[in-house]
DNA sequence: CTACTTTTAGTATCTGGTATTAATAATAGC
DNA sequence: GCTATTATTAATACCAGATACTAAAAGTAG
């Protein structure tokens, strides 16, 4: 057999992005891949510091666990830091790098927006709140790593109806703001 | 020894429901759990129809890849069915269990407007564009398994500001609309 | 006390590895 | 050409976390 194919060092770089963009590859398939022996991409492996595939699929599984918390599944989409119910409160989101455009490293809209809307909302003493109306300025394009300082106040209520205001600053400088109307919708009417 | 504990049900509810909330746990930990053998344990998973632990954290891993592309890294959020590039443009999203809050299932408001935001962006044919201002509505809630059809439509074009509306409906039923200004950062000025 | 269910134990086998040692192949140095 | 070095392959022992199967023991109901 030998090797016909690519010197170490090219198989090696062929071999991280491989697994990068598939981290779930058995060695076995990887030997397939290049043509060489288990233990060859075995040995690939602890030159790189690679981990083993259950070790690659468990911390996918872990680190999306939370990604799930960033922005899915939880109540609030950033730390919440101080909250005083009916008033005010203040949550800070770092963005990572799932959250900016690749190309700019600028973050992406929504997630200041997710971050304002949940504040919004945990703010609001009721048990269900909903969106009613939102009236939103970005001032200024957010880069990656910066830390966005969200900050909600209820200036106004009426009815079931709360007025909150969320301005966002970065480096004390405002990078958005937004005018959010909630809905309660307690059961007590 | 014997069974200090629950009976065979009960022990394969809370069994059920343990999994579902970290499915990282081995049997072995599930057999110091419930304080029965692993034997019970590989038992009551077989009755249950419950996968090993590393098909668990391998079906996460591969659920959680899929999600990261619905709300995360991708471009959009949403199914793009149809473009015309700085015209117009239709994207379906189909709300799923993890963007509505637990009590109400009524979709969060920010799963929303990152589809109308990202299919802004979308229609804009420029290499890279950012939110200004946006205005918005939510005109109705939104529950699970709505479809919700987002259309787009550049309706004035000024240097390099484009302004979009974007309309959201619900079974022909106006759900959400917004106005985003978009700036356009192509380097050819 | 018997019949049946539930639980536990034990053994063989599997996957996808680690860790280690040793042999073989390829390449470079001179 | 021969040697030194590097790269590759092979072989073996071991591990976690299982499956699959058989059998025994414990518990429970009639």
């Amino acid at each position: 057999m030998a090797r016909l194919n690519l010197p170490k060092k090219a198989r090696q770089r062929e071999l991280m992005e491989r697994l990068k963009a598939d981290p779930f590859l058995t060695d076995e398939e990887l030997s397939d891949i290049f043509h060489v022996s288990v233990q060859t991409i075995r040995l690939d492996r602890l030159e790189l510091g690679i981990p083993e595939l259950r070790e690659r699929i468990k911390s996918v599984a872990e680190r999306n666990y939370e990604k799930l918390r960033a922005i899915g599944g939880q109540e609030i989409v950033g730390e919440l830091i101080e909250i005083e119910l009916g008033k005010s409160g203040i949550s800070i989101l770092t963005p990572t790098e799932d959250m900016v455009f690749e190309k700019t490293k600028i973050v992406r809209g929504h997630y200041i927006y997710a971050q304002a809307e949940s504040l919004a909302i945990a703010v609001i003493d009721a048990k269900v709140a909903l969106i009613g109306v939102a009236n939103i300025k970005y001032k200024n394009p957010v880069y990656l790593n910066d830390k966005l300082v969200a900050k909600a106040e209820v200036v106004r209520q009426r009815g079931n109806k709360y007025f909150v205001w969320v301005k966002t600053k970065v480096n004390y400088q405002e990078a958005f703001r937004g005018k959010f109307i909630l809905v309660s919708m307690d059961d007590e009417q």
